[in-house]
DNA sequence: TGCACCAAAGAATACGTATTCATGTCCGTA
DNA sequence: TACGGACATGAATACGTATTCTTTGGTGCA
């Protein structure tokens, strides 16, 4: 591999001046940048990263923390993630926190291997893992919040989006309500159920099952509780979208008509709540707008922009389909105009 | 930051008594090695990556390539890999090929920004990439095989894993034998294919459908086509569980049952397969076992092993469900066999 | 006692780049 | 013609580590 000074060599100029123009450093004569660009091109020389990193504490990695790579919204993420860090000219390098190498991302920021960190599952219970990193490195969450992490956030707003939802039962004329849900760990899961509970405030509380895992099996498990409930709901939230696909078909299996007997909403839109066999109502994140932000967020940060933590919130949408049966008037009113709020 | 200068100054010996001390060298006075551990802790001091990654041209990072994300063996592959480069001391960088940005894998090559590199989607398609990166990294593929490429190679015998189904459905009975399959670039799909239909050889050749991808969209398509034939097949084998679980929606949605009218098996046996609402006969690849190997085969050559390139082939296992009605005792026995021989 | 040898630690160096500092040239103006 | 200044380029340096080269001090043997 050839080195700065090789290109210099056969250009006939310095290394100073290979290095100045290439990176097309201002006060280089036209002709020796053309020389010298020539030269690179010959040799095939790539400036080497270890040395420039170096040189200039700068990497141009940037760390993404992230988990459940069960949950298909994660991959997603990871691969908008991706592609807007590379337009950016930012390589990805990846952790998963299920995993017990959530340290593996602190070790690379002591280190210096990465520029800035994204986190898209970060709970309260990393805290310390937050403090380590962040005193050394911009840090950005994306998808959740935690409170008292004073860094960027960009979220969608999941309190809304359960409060459309909500709203959709009510308006539907749906009155025994279940939510189903899991660990209140994430924010986002907090925020969809209280947005959901204080929607419902006008009416009776709804019954609630909570699963110990975000799984289509707990979906399914949490779905037959509800199931044999004496007054058994109508119509039932779930906190995620696999959740859902797992209540759905407990429902379907029990001889549970959905929506004949009972309506079903999920949250997050992944690509499966589409399909022809669950058709599932759900309400959906801009995921792209999310991770647009983040990186930009986090360049601004690099950049030495020092202002106050800023906290985004991106409006989410409600998707109806076939899980809750017919649209009623007024919610198609309400979806429609959720979805063009969306765009 | 502190540095292996500001450590020496506290411990009162010289930099490269701190250098050795630890890395664990030999030679160094058990005293002397526990000063300097002592000044480490109390500085907080961590190695800078850089300055070692240029010092010793290793950077400690590994590249994989993956591709289609939205197809969950993919995030699966990921998830193992990054757990395992990780256990050997390794970072994950990760390139998504679906996007235009396969360079970025070769720029980051010629930077000398990562020790070697894994593929996981590979093709004869990016043969120039390959050629690009393989004369200055280590290579190695796992998941896919490519003819031509003189590096080390990591499958799952999915030829076997074809005749296997042929087998499964021509020992059950089934005669109209249909084929649904996406674009043979990928070698497991050329091979799952070639192998099915060898398997089939006895019988009348198979109703084959191409679809243009490999999703659930077009596998609902693909299934259509077949159902519309004149002579229809009672049994259906689909090149993956993606194509396979739009397969069967779509001839659910036909009014055909599954597996009354039609068997339907996929290949992959991704969580999805399992869930009660499919219930997929499938047949599944031991990833786990495919990811270790392609990483201690990367390390080997990493450390400069330099022995003819390798090319593993791991046994994969039919695993039946209900998408294929009651097991007939023959074909017990061979997935039951298969399904020890994948432990 | 003197000398050769070994172990342990310090001094010096190289890795490849970006940047600062030094040098020389050319041009315009007094 | 002389001089100051702008400008283009070369020389030197720093980044932080691992490693090679030197030095020092101690030990064993003759």
């Amino acid at each position: 591999m050839a080195t700065s000074r090789d290109v210099a060599h056969r250009a006939g100029v310095s290394q100073s001046t290979v290095s100045r123009a290439l990176s097309g450093h201002p006060g280089v004569t036209e002709e020796i940048r053309r020389r010298v660009q020539a030269a690179a091109r010959d040799l095939a020389y790539v400036p080497n990263a270890a040395a420039r990193a170096m040189r200039t504490s700068r990497s141009g990695n940037i760390g993404v923390v992230t988990a459940r790579l069960h949950n298909p919204i994660y991959p997603e993420m990871l691969q908008l993630l991706g592609r807007e860090l590379r337009q950016a000219g930012l390589r990805m390098i990846v952790w998963n926190s299920d995993e017990t190498d959530e340290g593996a991302a602190a070790d690379a920021a002591r280190q210096g291997m990465v520029d800035g960190i994204i986190f898209t599952s970060a709970t309260q219970a990393s805290t310390a893992l937050y403090e380590e990193i962040a005193q050394r490195l911009p840090v950005v969450l994306v998808n959740r919040t935690v409170e008292g992490w004073p860094c960027d956030q960009v979220e969608s707003d999941n309190h809304a989006g359960g409060r459309i939802v909500a709203a959709y039962f009510r308006d539907a004329g749906r009155r025994r309500i279940g939510l189903l849900s899991g660990p209140l760990l994430p924010s986002t899961i907090r925020n969809r159920e209280t947005g959901f509970l204080e929607g419902c405030g006008g009416g009776p509380a709804p019954a609630t099952v909570r699963v110990d895992a975000f799984t289509y099996a707990a979906g399914a498990t949490g779905m037959q509780r509800l199931l044999a409930l004496a007054d058994r709901p109508d119509a039932v939230f779930c906190a995620n979208d696999v959740l859902a696909l797992g209540a759905r078909d407990a429902a379907r299996a029990a001889g549970i008509a959905v929506p004949g007997a009972v309506w079903i909403v999920g949250y997050d839109d992944i690509a499966m709540a589409s399909w022809t066999a669950f058709d599932l109502t759900t309400v959906r994140q801009p995921i792209e707008a999310m991770v647009q932000h983040a990186v930009r967020l986090l360049r601004a940060r690099m950049a030495g922009i020092a202002a106050a933590p800023q906290r985004l919130s991106l409006p989410a949408a409600l998707v109806v389909r076939a899980s809750t049966g017919r649209l009623p008037p007024s919610a198609a009113a309400d979806a429609d105009r959720q979805l063009i709020a969306s765009k």
